[in-house]
DNA sequence: AAACGGATGGGCT
DNA sequence: GCCCATCCGTTTG
């Protein structure tokens, strides 16, 4: 049995997360992703289910976002089937459309490339709120597209911000991306 | 260029 | 009480 999750990780580069909103249409090009297992003691889910991470638990193809240092959430899509707790952190968007609007909702970013190139910050430019945790990517405002054919490499390395299972080659970006979080 | 610390609050041992 | 899948401004080398 294959890790389907890191293949999750991996194809949702390139794809394209779309936001509808009543203050208007954002989207961004996914281009660094991380994987979280459920027998990796990174992964929220490592410790079985408890309410906070429901999502993670539940059908893939939805929404599991999460609130974090007081002040940010950071977005996942759930991958594995449901009763199994894993799911992809989007790190990084290259910004496509609806740019004033995260220039707007994103008031210290000094450029186009700071924009969306954390999970928090993408949370924040993309209007993602905690009301769509648990929802699906298919028949919610959020949702994710196929990207254009383009070919690119995928570079992989241990994940960021975490304590254990740092050496874990689970971070994916697209190679040479100017809007990727971190080299 | 890198390192550091403050902001800020929910979750869980 | 301590830990956090972060961000940003400030300090330091």
């Amino acid at each position: 049995m294959k890790k389907p999750t890191v293949e999750v990780a991996k194809s949702l580069l390139g794809s394209v997360l779309v936001h509808r909103t009543p203050e208007g249409e954002t989207a961004g090009r996914i281009v660094e992703t991380e994987a979280y297992l459920f027998d990796d003691p990174a992964c929220h889910g490592f410790r079985g289910k408890t309410p906070r991470n429901a999502p993670m638990f539940g059908p893939p193809g939805h929404a599991y976002i999460y609130f974090i240092y007081g002040m940010y959430h950071c977005f996942n899509v759930v991958t594995a089937p449901a009763g199994i707790g894993e799911a992809v952190l989007i790190r990084a968007l290259e910004p496509l459309r609806g740019i004033d609007l995260m220039q707007k909702r994103r008031p210290h970013a000094k450029a186009i490339h700071q924009l969306c190139n954390g999970p928090g910050k993408l949370v924040l430019a993309m209007g993602i709120t905690p009301h769509l945790n648990g929802m699906s990517l298919t028949k919610s405002p959020l949702t994710i597209q196929k990207g254009e054919n383009s070919r690119f490499t995928i570079v992989s390395c241990g994940r960021i911000g975490i304590k254990n299972g740092q050496e874990l080659p689970l971070r994916f970006y697209i190679e040479g991306n100017a809007f990727v979080s971190k080299k």
